[in-house]
DNA sequence: TTTTATTAAAGATTATTTTCTTTAATGGAA
DNA sequence: TTCCATTAAAGAAAATAATCTTTAATAAAA
């Protein structure tokens, strides 16, 4: 009952898990030139951050540098893509299959990072019954009847109006993490999680940088 | 000379420039509500965050809100969208027309937001010539001869491998802001901006707070 | 073997962002 | 009209994250 007291035990800061998964693209590429070890150093240097940020976020995970030699590479690929979840297969329904959740589905890349969408709800009938990419498109209310314990995350890419509500179902059956597409803020329990990813809202920081930039 | 001096001159912070749609989203919600107007305290109850945190992101914008009453719905809007840039259409070019830029093609969301892809590029014969979403697909090798002054963002969704290198080429022929969908750090003059949205991510982000919830 | 340069990691400092507090304004009720 | 409750906005404090500094370890060079 002691180890890790006070303090939010043990939860990585988001800014560090959003560089991780950049660590694990840069390893890669090292491991394709076949370097066997690389240092924070190098790594700082290569992607033009501060050093310590690096040892800090890596510290997070399970993995040792070495002193003057620093991290070996495929040791540290293997600890990260465990540690971001990237190594095991979550099955995920998607909500919503209009323009958005249309493009997610021709995204294969999402598998190898880990989440694999088994099936799709929409309510409008031209796409109801249809079949994008493999994966079928059935109607919400079907959602009901084909709660399913193994599928634990839901990507949510409905019409702002629906957003909330959809995500209320979701939750009843059993969601246990939502990948919010929409802008809007979901309202729920503190017993799911919630991830939002507003496309709009990055390009909205684009264009602000890119006004300052010019004046 | 004097007008804000000091300290970055009227950079908005990333985290209000990304709150910033979410704002914008509830403002269209409640505007179909046919609510004039709207306090910072509603809107900070209804969404779940601190009252005195909307009035900060909504005061680097030129809105004003008016004591015991809110803020003008319709006027804010306006204000909203103008100022992140959705009302102006910008002209894009994606590069990589793989799975993930294949999948933006999709999104027809994009324009709502002021962005418009008017070209893609790849090297795979396979896509080359044809067109995807009334999208043509040129030749890499073809952008040269294309450059247009009116094209200034430049949309990456290349392998990793190639990511800093196609960046470069972007930013020689005059791409001023690079939406990066590689999970590659690119290194580029400050003359470019780069924004990061690295869809794998925030979906490590989401695993890693699923994995606290569990344990 | 001894020295040197490089490294990971822990701790301290600084910067940024969020939250809390105070102030002044004002529409509506009494 | 006078008072009260609610509000925007400015400023202070707290929390968070990034950067800087120090320490100890150790491969490689002398």
């Amino acid at each position: 009952m002691s180890s890790e007291n006070k303090k939010k035990e043990g939860v990585v800061p988001e800014p560090s898990l959003r560089r991780m998964p950049c660590y694990l693209a840069y390893l890669k590429l090292a491991k394709r030139r076949n370097q066997e070890y690389v240092s924070s150093t190098h790594i700082a240097r290569d992607m033009g951050v501060d050093p310590t940020q690096v040892t800090k976020d890596l510290s997070y995970t399970s993995i040792v540098g070495k002193t003057r030699v620093g991290y070996e590479v495929n040791a540290l690929i293997d600890v990260l893509e465990d540690f971001l979840g990237f190594r095991k297969l979550d099955k995920a329904y998607l909500f919503g299959a209009g323009s958005l959740g249309n493009a997610l589905l021709h995204d294969h890349g999402l598998d190898q990072y880990g989440l694999r969408i088994v099936a799709a709800f929409d309510i409008d009938p031209k796409v109801v019954g249809r079949t994008i990419e493999g994966v079928p498109i059935f109607h919400v209310s079907e959602f009901e009847k084909m709660k399913d314990k193994n599928v634990e995350v839901g990507i949510l890419t409905v019409p702002a109006e629906f957003a909330q509500n959809v995500a209320q179902q979701m939750a009843e059956g059993g969601i246990k993490g939502i990948w919010n597409f929409t802008p809007i803020r979901i309202r729920l329990g503190d017993k799911v999680v919630v991830q939002d990813t507003s496309l709009y809202a990055h390009l909205a920081v684009m264009f602000n940088r890119m006004k300052n930039i010019k004046k």
